[in-house]
DNA sequence: CCCGATCGGTTGCATATCGAAACCAATACC
DNA sequence: GGTATTGGTTTCGATATGCAACCGATCGGG
């Protein structure tokens, strides 16, 4: 994306690039902060306990992919950290991150944060649906590469191999 | 988790908590990969380029979490990889991960892979929708803290302040 | 104006993690 | 038996991370 730019990991997959910009240990606490109203510095810092250095590299490096602005704060001096739409974009990838550990990083009981809308309703859980309305998984999806037309496997039944999918 | 867990990075917050199971460089795309069907070592070395000690270190660390379960590969000998349904659970993260990848990370004509479902139509966009149907953004959601009861601002305008999200 | 506190970093240094390549044991293939 | 493949482990140099100290630019009093 940048001068600097050693590559993609994998050109082709969307999965991989969004991993290049925002797959460290993190880049998505902080723009997980910035969606719950974190501005400044200090704030990320305090929110997410990373270390000051990284906390540098990391605000730069989401500006200058284009997931975060910096812009002078609306009170006067001093400048603030703000969402672009590229960054904002990122709350399914949020959501859907919460709503997995939700379900499998805490024990039954064990209390935690939870995501509720305006009427402090809980977020339903967020489920990938194909264009008739059906509920896609792993095993009704896969991946066709780059340049690839689609398949002329006839039109039911299975499709090639077991195998594929995201 | 284990009994050498250096504790969660933020233990009531399930984003981090997930972030802390698979939020490295790699761990997203060897999940990838297992839902594309990968399921030995060397595949799963061959399709990320991942170094084989990390690798090596990446699958029992999966294995451990109970993302995925090694057990003995069906024809014969040898031992496979394959995902747990914690492991298959991330399916809405990858598309997440994936669909923000193809609207921010290519340049408008440039090629790339794509997700279909099984009549080979891609998987529509997906949105976090509230239970009134209504579509959800960092505008319209927030995150309630962890034992909190749900706040007693009235019930229609403005909540508090224009801060908060995931 | 001077004092202390806060904000937003930067710098050095120790440590942890990663990556490339070499090495190895156990099959499988010919 | 000789060779290739699979699934690793080891070693070692390169990076990335965390911690703590330091710093300049405000800001808020007195």
């Amino acid at each position: 994306m940048s001068a600097t730019d050693p590559g993609w990991t994998d050109p082709s997959c969307p999965v991989a690039r969004t991993l290049d910009l925002v797959g460290d240990r993190w880049s998505l606490l902080v723009i997980r902060d910035a969606m719950d109203g974190a501005r400044s510095f200090t704030e990320f810092q305090r929110r997410t306990g990373i270390a000051r250095n990284i906390l540098t590299d990391r605000l730069r490096r989401l500006t200058a992919h284009g997931l975060l602005a910096r812009r002078a704060a609306p009170s006067g001096r001093r400048q603030e950290y703000v969402l672009t739409d590229a960054g904002r974009d990122l709350f399914p990838v949020i959501v859907t991150l919460r709503q997995w550990g939700e379900r499998h990083a805490f024990e039954p009981g064990e209390a935690h944060s939870t995501l509720v809308d305006q009427h402090g309703d809980p977020v339903p859980e967020l489920t990938p649906l194909g264009a008739d309305g059906s509920v896609l998984d792993t095993g009704t999806t896969r991946v066709r590469k780059a340049g690839q037309r689609r398949t002329l496997s006839g039109g039911s039944g299975q499709a090639r191999s077991p195998e594929n999918s995201p």
